[in-house]
RNA sequence: GGCCAAGUAGUUCAGUCGGUUAGAACGCCGGCCUGUCACGCCGGAGGUCGAGGGUUCAAGUCCCUUCUUGGUCGCCA
């Protein structure tokens, strides 16, 4: 049994001077200064503490002790002869009269120094998290992530919403991302599938009569990572109302995301509501992106026409032209051909620009625009020292390519990006259908659940050949934050007829809603409410709250690129035996 | 799965045109040091240059293959 705490390493001040106090804590270091002179860091969860060595038997017993050890150390507070004010206790110290070495770092190097862990190689850090979890700069993401928590679901009560568990273990859904199946071994060659999202239960709850649902839900999707993404699972806020529109699920998280923000964020200025609507053409036209960034001031525009007949093989009929002018620009010809190198990666086009100097176009495409000069530089407000960033291809491209050059050059030339802020906006009027790549054909452009917007007639007007299907809007929304997609969500199909009605027009019918979602399709056909809802990533809230680019620094334990645990080892063979009872035979090779 | 980048001491990295015994910082070990707080000073140990193959008199460096990690695209109803 080891003498509990008296005080924590956060806790001790002048106040406390003459008192005889234990502190726990790991054993961060010790600065020798003198033959028989030194000083101890003990850390805890709260903070350091110092104890000072005087004595050559304290020496000896503190010199024994590797770094990293937790011990305990009993002792009398005394006012330090020369403080630190920069560290809360830094007005006293310990003389310590007993130390105890509760747990023994039995190395005396460590994989990295854990106050410098966040520059040591990442799989280093995983494997080490708990290590890496020492680490104060470390440490502070993951209390964030609990508070940033704690106020969404205090908020989400405040606004008479529900917690609701639904379960884990549950059927595949036939479409969506690939599931992580888990054998029954009570039913052979028959598997549960670990949820992409609770979105049938929640719907399920709108038709048992719970008016609000929410819920802190865990999320399961084997697709590959992203620095914004995490592989394998991860964490929304889920939320669902009964008797909704698409207006009063806006007003829910108006209302409970930027006091949230405001509190927690690295920045202080978040939008105020209500949050600015931007309809998905509008912003692939403007921004280039169904995410954007408007934090930049910057917009695209379309000079199409204005280059049509230059000599320029990209600019030639067919290709859409657009153009982002960026004012007060620097850059060095080095810096722009970077830039540029970059963007063809992301967008996957090679972008093209010129400058403006001295009243005409330099460097570049410029040759082939000079003689177009005027025109340009009254669309684009064109003045000395402009860069024009121009993406020239078939329209989706050009708008993509665009849209990442607005993004790079926007955070490259000063004065474009007010980086200090929190942006938010809503992208809407999704479109519901679009023409898949592969089959060419008619598909659902994002999920078959929302209705669309003007529900049966307006389908039945698209049967008919009165407007064309591609015209057709979902009643669909995403949260968009300084060009995150922080959320989707959309107002539910709950209409058994409507839903048959949009399954038909990409081809399947009643059969297939059947099918597909059995239980949802029932439960509609029994009076199920208008309803509609959303579901934030709790994650890359708490990213943009902590100013990371990286998901996995807000994430306790994260697994690395390639959905593996390389703490843990998983995912890690298991014995035949488990394997048999789960009526698994593993045929040949395994593939890897 | 495609593309790009990286892999050198316990850790983070440098290593020029292919050329002597592969360096630095931090950490570690030893010594000195009585007010440090990223303590300081002196000394020391520590390397399968990711792996395999090739070119060459000579490879950390060039070529091929492969593995690992990260970024990005595909993918993510």
């Amino acid at each position: 049994m080891f003498q509990s705490r008296t005080h924590t390493c956060n806790e001790l001040r002048m106040e406390h001077v003459g008192q005889r106090v234990t502190i726990v804590g790991w054993m961060e270091n010790i600065r020798e200064v003198g033959s028989n002179f030194a000083f101890v860091v003990v850390r805890d969860f709260y903070g350091t503490t110092q104890v000072v060595v005087e004595t050559a038997e304290m020496m000896a017993a503190f010199k024994a002790i590797n770094k990293e050890s937790t011990i305990s150390v009993e002792g009398v507070v005394r006012e330090r002869a020369s403080k630190n004010p920069k560290l809360p206790t830094g007005d006293i110290e310990i003389v310590p009269e007993k130390v105890e070495v509760l747990g023994r770092c039995r190395y005396n190097e460590l994989p990295f120094e854990i106050n410098r862990s966040r520059e040591a190689d990442e799989a280093q850090r995983l494997k080490y998290r708990y290590l890496d979890l020492r680490n104060p700069a470390v440490k502070k993401n993951i209390i964030l992530r609990c508070n940033v928590i704690a106020a969404l679901r205090q908020a989400m009560l405040a606004h008479d919403f529900l917690e609701i568990t639904t379960p884990i273990l549950t059927a595949s859904s036939p479409e969506g991302a690939r599931d992580y199946l888990v054998p029954a071994r009570k039913h052979p060659g028959k598997f549960y599938a670990l949820p992409q999202a609770p979105q049938q239960f929640k719907q399920l709850l709108m038709t048992s009569g719970f008016d609000r649902y929410f819920q802190i839900a865990p999320c399961f999707r084997d697709e590959d990572a992203r620095g914004d993404r995490s592989p394998g699972e991860f964490y929304q806020l889920d939320m669902e109302m009964a008797f909704a529109t698409q207006d009063d699920v806006f007003a829910i998280l108006e209302d409970v995301l930027p006091p949230i923000f405001a509190k927690y964020g690295t920045y202080d200025i978040a939008s105020s509501a209500p949050f600015r609507r931007i309809p998905y053409l509008e912003s692939m036209e403007k921004y280039g992106s169904d995410k954007p960034d408007l934090r930049i001031d910057l917009q695209l525009e379309d000079i199409t026409v204005l280059v049509q007949g230059t000599d320029f093989g990209p600019f030639a009929p067919g290709n859409t032209v657009k153009a982002v002018a960026v004012s007060g620009c620097e850059l060095t010809r080095k810096q722009i051909d970077k830039i540029c190198a970059d963007v063809e990666v992301q967008a996957g086009a090679k972008p093209y620009w010129t400058k403006v100097e001295n009243g005409a176009f330099v460097g570049g495409v410029a040759k082939f625009l000079n003689e177009r000069f005027a025109a340009l530089a009254e669309k684009l407000s064109l003045s000395d020292g402009t860069l024009v960033g121009i993406a020239a291809a078939p329209h989706d491209q050009a708008l993509k390519t665009a849209g990442v050059m607005r993004k790079m050059l926007g955070a490259a030339v000063p004065g474009h990006m007010d980086k200090e802020r929190y942006e938010f906006c809503w992208i809407v009027d999704f479109p519901m259908y679009e023409i898949g790549e592969e089959s060419g054909e008619l598909e659902f452009c994002h999920n078959p659940f929302s209705m669309p917007a003007g529900g049966l007639d307006v389908l039945l007007k698209a049967e008919r050949g009165e407007i064309d299907p591609l015209t057709i809007t979902a009643d669909q929304y995403d949260l968009v934050c300084n060009g995150v997609e922080l959320s989707s969500g959309a107002v539910r199909n709950h209409d058994p007829e409507i839903m048959v009605k949009a399954f038909e027009m990409v081809r399947l019918g009643e059969e297939d809603v059947k099918k597909k979602f059995p239980a949802m399709y029932n439960a509609f056909c029994y009076g199920a409410p208008p309803h509609a809802g959303i579901a934030p990533g709790i994650d890359r809230m708490v990213m943009l709250l902590a100013g990371e680019d990286s998901i996995r620094e807000v994430i306790p334990f994260p697994m690395n690129k390639s959905a593996q645990d390389v703490m843990m080892g998983a995912p890690s063979e298991v014995t035949q035996k488990q394997l048999d009872e789960l009526h698994i035979a593993v045929v040949g090779e395994v593939e890897e």
